[in-house]
RNA sequence: GGAGAGGUGUCCGAGCGGUCGAAGGAGCACGCCUGGAAAGUGUGUAAGGGGUAACUCUUCGAGGGUUCGAAUCCCUCCCUCUCCGCCA
């Protein structure tokens, strides 16, 4: 959510901004909420006030042993009055949140414009593309002697699912493993396990809801509850209706979590294989900090996630997403790209956001510093990666044409000195 | 799932129809004391919103209700603890 003192300051500049990704920030509708707001609650605060007075009057003649019976007649109506006023209010109240809940995030000055993902801007590349002295597989072919088996997966779930076999899950937990440990043991994160299934207010927290609520899996039952979408939900939502002391800042969680999405919307994207899923492995990386530091928090945070592609010796690429591609929260976003040989182009394995106060402010996760007032946190979070589609661009990359994968060096620890994968006999 | 006890400010904890936004303590901030610190001591210190301001409104787990008036009474729900049951 935006700091509505600042929309009402200058709402102009602010739907200026929000164009840039897109949005259509009607400044005429705002103007006009705001200004029934502000006579509306005028109006009940005069009403309670006057209740609250007499109130008080009724008290103190009655410790005074004074008859009360005129005090209390002189309110008359009062109550209905305010109940009406009240309802007036809270009504223009729901509309007002309802409309402050749908506006994303400010993008950053440095987000450059555009409509999708074509426009996004490169940053950086790294490592060499691998050249191959025979036509490289993408990763449905090389798990199709039995590693990785979707038809089975489609027949006890449904579609965008996978059951693995053998060395290649063993593969998937490692990578998970080596990414956890690098976090902790080289970038300083702290480790926490997390809930799967979290409720509303928690998506609602971190900006999942109430606008991507068909992105979500909703758990039947009374109760309303969600699978995860990410890590990111329940770790942000750590800190929720807190107020943490200054000192422990900056807070960096790592955690390795299943995600699950719907992706509704994007069918005939992506059918193929397991770029696309409903349940996939994440290793995410969160961060909450001083106000002052988010922008350095996420130049290192990315520095962080770039460092597992580059142990795992990935190809891969930076790229500032642009307005029209940002997510709803995020006031920017660099995505990193790996390279995977058998589509022959780069893809998202990791997408860094600072949210800036955006997702604080709406779970009210503060800090205080000595004796000063509490302050909204920053907070940023990154994929340090996504595992499985780790797994992908490592099957892809490390292939050798004889239906061998090679396992990269420095997860041979987490696969008991294994040096090859035999994907032919179904790993 | 059953029985009982609870949920109050940054934290602990008192209050159980009116002068309660809430005693007391810890913590924190600023003084004093000290060569400096600790200890001691004094003062201050809930959050959020509206208003140029004076000032004012809201909030004692959440939501309803009773009342002129609710932290306090009633109802529903959520959560925590203890005991029992079930169970990886």
């Amino acid at each position: 959510m935006l700091d509505v003192r600042a929309l009402r300051q200058d709402p102009q500049s602010a739907a200026k901004r929000l164009k840039i990704r897109g949005f259509d920030f009607d400044v005429e509708r705002f103007d006009l909420l705001e200004s029934q707001r502000k006579s509306l609650q005028a109006e009940t605060e005069q009403l309670q006030n006057e209740r609250n007075t007499k109130s008080k009057a009724i008290g103190k003649a009655k410790a005074a042993g004074e008859d009360i019976a005129p005090l209390v007649a002189e309110i008359g109506n009062l109550g209905d009055r305010l109940d009406v006023a009240r309802e007036n209010f809270n009504q223009l109240q729901d509309e007002y949140q309802l409309f402050l809940r749908g506006v994303p995030n400010l993008p950053d000055a440095s987000v450059p414009a555009g409509a999708d993902e074509e426009d996004n801007e490169e940053l950086s590349r790294w490592g060499k593309i691998p050249n191959f002295n025979f036509d490289p597989k993408d990763h449905v072919d090389l798990g199709a002697g039995g590693a990785l088996d979707f038809e089975t997966a489609a027949k006890i779930s449904g579609s965008r699912f996978v059951v693995m076999h053998g060395g290649v899950v063993r593969l998937q937990r490692a990578l998970a493993q080596f990414m956890i440990d690098t976090h902790v043991n080289e970038h300083g994160y702290h480790e926490v396990y997390v809930p799967y299934i979290v409720n509303a207010d928690s998506l609602y927290g971190t900006g999942q809801l109430p606008k991507f609520a068909d992105d979500q899996f909703k758990v039947a039952g009374e109760a309303e509850f969600y699978l995860i979408p990410t890590a990111e939900v329940p770790v942000t939502n750590i800190y929720r209706d807190e107020i943490v002391a200054g000192e422990r800042l900056p807070i960096k969680h790592v955690c390795h979590t299943p995600c699950f999405r719907r992706e509704a919307g994007s069918y005939g994207r992506d059918t193929r294989g397991m770029i696309r899923q409903h349940q996939f492995e994440k290793v995410e990386l969160v961060q909450l900090v001083h106000p002052n530091e988010s922008w350095n928090a996420l130049e290192e945070l990315t520095a962080h996630a770039e460092s597992i592609l580059k142990k795992l010796e990935l190809p891969f690429r930076t790229v500032v997403l642009c307005g029209g591609d940002l997510g709803f929260s995020a006031a920017k976003t660099v995505d990193l790209e790996v390279w995977l040989p058998g589509q022959g182009q780069y893809r998202e394995i990791s997408s860094c956001s600072n949210f800036l106060d955006f997702q604080a402010r709406r779970m009210q996760a503060r800090f205080r510093a000595g004796g000063d007032k509490p302050e909204l946190l920053h907070t940023l979070n990154g994929s340090g990666l996504a595992v499985g589609r780790t797994l992908i661009a490592v099957l892809e990359n490390y292939q050798d044409g004889d239906g061998r994968v090679h396992i990269p060096d420095v997860l041979r620890p987490y696969m008991g000195g294994m040096q090859t994968l035999d994907m032919a006999s179904g790993a």
